[in-house]
DNA sequence: CTTAGGG
DNA sequence: CCCTAAG
């Protein structure tokens, strides 16, 4: 577009517009400000995942529904070494040491002779078929200059994604709670993102942290210390295990112990005094409902989750009697979406918008839905063999997912097709996501109304929606991929991308989210500069970025701020996607006619 | 609301 | 990007 247009700086060739109206002191209007530690957020980490947890093993007797999640970093890697080498299952161990343990989800029931080896933890992909696939990247921003200093190597801050489709495949139950060492094989490892701009120098950071916002798990983790520190989880744990014992009419709604952990700031988090955390800090902790999960509620936050793994195995052994039903869920379903996205979009756009959308919607208090052969199981109080789901039947189609809190109320079967958005805090999702509309004739996926799968690959691959109609009629779903996206990136388009915001809580102000200029937006915002000049910031976004609703004068301003500093820094220096050396000559030739013409209005206002 | 700067 | 003092 306008990217011919080469401006002589120097001299007197450039003849700029009016000088800046209002010029302003170029001193600082530096700001000391003393960092008030409110409540905001600072940085928030939406991490949408399942199937993130642990064997879970429920007790025998009475409310023996106790399902439990371990948050993977937080349980011990010895600890879970322990279980996978018990496993025989190196690739397990591989997942525990990459920090990926949280794909393994395994439910079992105590079988009636209340055997020890019930308690294992099973890995999903020692059934067919569950390779995985579902893993998914997630996206997370992160707080960044703020927490770059304190980088501190430490486990995974993020948690990968297994939002799946239906998956009865996925979805086994076996008799036996000993039969699958099977190690898949997996190149769980990969989770880094190798984007267009390979880590090259070793100077450099590994991934590029801005656009896809996918980073080396690695690269994040080590970002932050406190973000990994117990009470600032920053990933959502879900349970998702299901225990029940014939003689338990009780309560089986353990399903329920999903947390879902929201995003905050972590400086405001530290701060917090327990009484201002008690609501967010239970949803960090990723406990369960002491209501629910009776077992654990003991226990401080910080350890109960761990707690009740190790309880889990020593009420199983105190001779829990009932038949073992063993599942291993590969994913979740998740409500259905929406995207839709400008063609120009940007694959990373996309993964973002995709993965906002799926934290937007699973983000609100979610549930854990369970269908029996396409029926949504209500009855929280019967048990799994009164349900129907024996150890015996091996076939019979069970299928979990994720679903906001609120709909597992409504009576709408599963079949029917879930359609979770619907009320109250659904509706705002609603409109949030209205514009992540699939365009039409892209992929007509979303046309079927069907549940959406999104897979995740371990290796950051686009996250993939498909069909849930190919999703039940192929098993191997998890290899097909229907990408829905479409990029081009209008730079509306990233404007628009839903976000979830607590609802009425300020306190939860989300950082937001970063994005980075592209190549295109430099030059716009380069060229703008030319003609106007710095500190005239506001009519630059008028005139640059005007429907970039996204992009404030603020963000303007700082951009530009980061395209001087660039410019002056040696190539090897910078990181992000590079911009152009033309682009960064004429920023500093724009900055240096701007700065001059400053100062000489300055001494000397016409 | 804008700017300008430090964080 | 955030936060804010100054205009």
């Amino acid at each position: 577009m306008m990217l011919q247009k080469k401006v002589n700086y120097g001299f007197n060739g450039y003849k700029g517009p009016a000088i800046p109206k209002a010029s302003r002191s170029i001193r600082g209007r530096g700001t000391i400000k003393k960092k008030p530690e409110n409540n905001q957020i600072q940085a928030f980490e939406i991490l949408a995942n399942v199937a993130g947890n642990f064997l879970q093993e429920s007790e025998n007797s009475g409310l023996d529904n106790v399902a439990s999640a371990k948050d993977p970093h937080t349980f011990s890697s010895a600890d879970m070494k322990d279980k996978l080498e018990d496993e025989g299952g190196s690739f397990k161990k591989d997942l525990c040491e990459h920090g990926n343990c949280s794909e393994i989800v395994s439910a079992c029931v105590p079988n009636r002779q209340g055997k020890h080896e019930n308690l294992r933890v099973v890995d999903n992909a020692s059934f067919p078929g569950n390779h995985l696939e579902g893993q998914g990247q997630n996206i997370l921003e992160r707080e960044d200059e703020r927490v770059k200093r304190r980088r501190v190597n430490e486990k995974n801050t993020h948690i990968k994604g297994c939002f799946e489709g239906l998956m009865e495949p996925s979805c086994k139950v076996s008799k036996d709670c000993s039969s699958e060492n099977n190690v898949a094989k997996s190149s769980l490892e990969g989770h880094r993102h190798l984007d267009s701009f390979p880590s090259t120098s070793s100077g450099r950071k590994l991934g590029r942290d801005d656009d896809e916002n996918l980073v080396n798990s690695t690269q994040l983790n080590s970002r932050d210390k406190i973000s990994s520190t117990p009470p600032d989880m920053q990933k959502l744990k879900y349970a998702s295990s299901l225990m029940s014992d014939e003689n338990n009419s009780r309560d089986n709604s353990e399903l329920e112990n999903l947390q879902r952990m929201y995003p905050f700031k972590k400086r405001k988090f530290f701060n917090q005094t327990s009484s201002s955390t008690s609501d967010r800090g239970s949803q960090c902790q990723g406990t369960f409902d002491s209501s629910d999960t009776t077992r654990v509620n003991d226990t401080n936050h910080g350890t109960a989750i761990e707690e009740s793994s190790s309880r889990v195995g020593q009420q199983v052994h105190s001779g829990s009697k009932g038949c073992n039903v063993k599942l291993s869920i590969k994913s979740f379903k998740v409500p259905e979406l929406f995207i839709n996205i400008p063609e120009t979009a940007t694959i990373g756009s996309l993964k973002r918008t995709v993965m906002e959308a799926v934290t937007t919607i699973l983000g609100n208090e979610l549930h854990v839905g369970i269908l029996l052969q396409g029926k949504k199981i209500r009855d929280d109080s019967k048990t799994l063999i009164q349900t129907g789901i024996s150890q015996d039947d091996k076939r019979h189609r069970l299928a979990f997912m994720l679903e906001p809190r609120h709909t597992s109320n409504s009576p709408s079967s599963c079949n029917d097709n879930p359609c979770f958005l619907t009320t109250g805090s659904q509706q705002k999702l609603s409109k949030q996501s209205t514009s992540l509309m699939l365009q039409q004739g892209t992929y007509n996926v979303s046309q079927e109304r069907s549940m959406i799968k999104i897979e995740s690959c371990v290796e950051g691959d686009l996250n993939v929606v498909s069909s849930p109609t190919d999703t039940y009629a192929n098993n191997n779903m998890s290899k097909c991929r229907t990408l829905v996206a479409v990029p081009a990136i209008n730079m509306e388009a990233l404007a628009v991308v839903p976000f979830r915001r607590k609802s009425g809580n300020p306190d939860f102000a989300q950082r937001r989210i970063r994005r980075p200029f592209s190549v295109l937006e430099v030059e716009a915002l380069v060229q703008a500069v030319e003609k106007l000049g710095t500190g005239r910031w506001r009519d630059v976004k008028q005139r640059a970025f005007d429907h970039a609703k996204h992009r404030t004068y603020v963000d303007l301003k700082d951009k530009w701020k980061t395209l001087v500093h660039t410019a002056r820094i040696s190539p090897q220096q910078r990181r992000g996607e590079p911009v152009p050396q033309e682009l960064l000559d004429r920023v500093l030739a724009a900055h240096a006619y701007w700065s001059q013409q400053q100062c000489k209005h300055q001494l000397k206002p016409l």
